[in-house]
DNA sequence: TGATTATATTTCGATATTGGAATCCAGCAA
DNA sequence: TTGCTGGATTCCAATATCGAAATATAATCA
């Protein structure tokens, strides 16, 4: 039980991937992705409710994953850290690896229509 | 409400962070960076139960990201997807960002000892 | 001051996920 | 066949998280 990780470590790596397993929260960070918006704009731009999307915005804020400013009434919020798309561009072309896996499984023995 | 991406593309987005957001899965992936090895194997290395080891190296299995061999009563388990690394490396190496953002804003009133 | 608007927070019910315990299954050996 | 060992599976209790609804706060305006 040699570990090269202690468990601290662990939860930390953890806990941002936790953070970037919501749909909802990638669709925020995806429409953040042009630049600063407000929490109003990516209520109408993702359809959640405005109480959701507040609350995703909080967590990803905690994370430091966006920073954001204030503004009379509005507050905008930006990416503050943008390995985030690295991460996501590195998942999807795993993703597509895998589909192409599946694919390549199923036509193993391709039905001769 | 313009969208990049569809509902089921960010789900499985999502759901590959997911499977990494679990602290003794990451033990385990990084019990096989050396190689492969059996679920005992990683019984003894990680400290979790039998039973729960199986069911994590199921799960990753499903999503590809490790594949198996049966050798006699062993299965061998191996790393199938080596982007998981890399996924992993982004993040510690955000992480240190974070942490070094807290450690400058904690700085920023020194406190003269 | 009071009203209004943008955002944040709290509470709650539903759902999912974890680990532990017990059990099951498959393959080898006697 | 029986027994044993390594793994897989099932069931369960505890915990966490999402979204909806209601409410609270804060900044601006009349």
């Amino acid at each position: 039980m040699r570990r090269r990780f202690s468990d601290e470590a662990l939860e930390l790596v953890a806990g941002r991937f936790k953070v970037l397993a919501e749909p909802m929260r990638l669709r925020i960070l995806d429409a953040l992705r042009g630049g600063e918006k407000s929490v109003s704009e990516l209520v109408a731009e993702t359809g959640a409710s405005q109480a959701n999307v507040s609350k995703h915005l909080n967590l990803l804020f905690r994370h430091r994953m966006v920073s954001r400013r204030k503004e009379g009434l509005n507050v905008y919020y930006r990416i503050a850290d943008p390995t985030i798309f690295e991460l996501c561009e590195l998942v999807c072309s795993s993703l597509e690896a895998e589909l192409e896996a599946s694919r390549k499984a199923l036509a193993r023995r391709p039905a001769r229509t």
